[in-house]
DNA sequence: TTATTGTACTTTGTAAAATAAAATACAATA
DNA sequence: TATTGTATTTTATTTTACAAAGTACAATAA
């Protein structure tokens, strides 16, 4: 059924288990930010990856680069009404986390 | 912020996005089983990460394993309170999925 | 004026993670 | 009696993520 069929479901669950993209989303989600800036802000992203993590949201419509000047090179990223709506899984995520993920258990 | 003081959200975060965790989930919230059949129903899993996986999400307290016999091996996973929660998660992946990704853009 | 810092990436080589395929040791079923 | 199914584990290979350094300049600090 998952493979066969497509499915919006598990193309959802797909998209947001690739490695760093909650974290990226929930980053910007406080707004919009460059591209080292959002590195920071998600702590331990490698540049390689952050940079095809933001390739890859923005060609699925949840994030959107802006070119500010080239040089001294200044981006911003920001996400689109789409990613913006993001909020609600962050919102029961972070419900789910803290009830359950208080102290102790570690991750 | 995040590597520096614990962060129930942060750890969510982590947990949700270790690759086929989410979609183990949204298989047990329908109820529990086996190994094998499980990784039927998940789709694509390997064995070894499927098993790395389960013990993970049993060690976190999401899941719990049930020898039911040795010999011949018969097991059945299912879900503790704690993972049962984690509805709300796949509730809300599951209307932003519907809303955003009704097919076209491939993940 | 000159040195330093900061920006957005890319390149290159390495380490870690996920994968496929096969093996195990038996019972139940055909 | 041969086949199928169970829950994993082993081993070797591929894919993914990583660290470190490099680029080409402007704005800022000394």
């Amino acid at each position: 059924m998952a493979e066969h069929n497509y499915c919006p479901v598990h193309a959802a669950i797909e998209l947001l288990q690739e490695k760093w993209n909650l974290h990226i989303i929930r980053e910007l989600l406080k707004g919009s930010s460059g591209f080292n800036e959002l590195g920071r802000a998600v702590g331990g992203v490698n540049s390689n990856t952050l940079a095809q993590r933001l390739e890859h949201l923005e060609q699925l419509g949840l994030v959107t680069k802006t070119i500010i000047s080239t040089m001294p090179p200044r981006t911003s990223y920001e996400l689109t009404c789409a990613g913006f709506e993001l909020q609600e899984v962050i919102d029961a995520i972070q419900r789910w986390g803290l009830k359950h993920l208080k102290q102790e258990v570690q991750v």
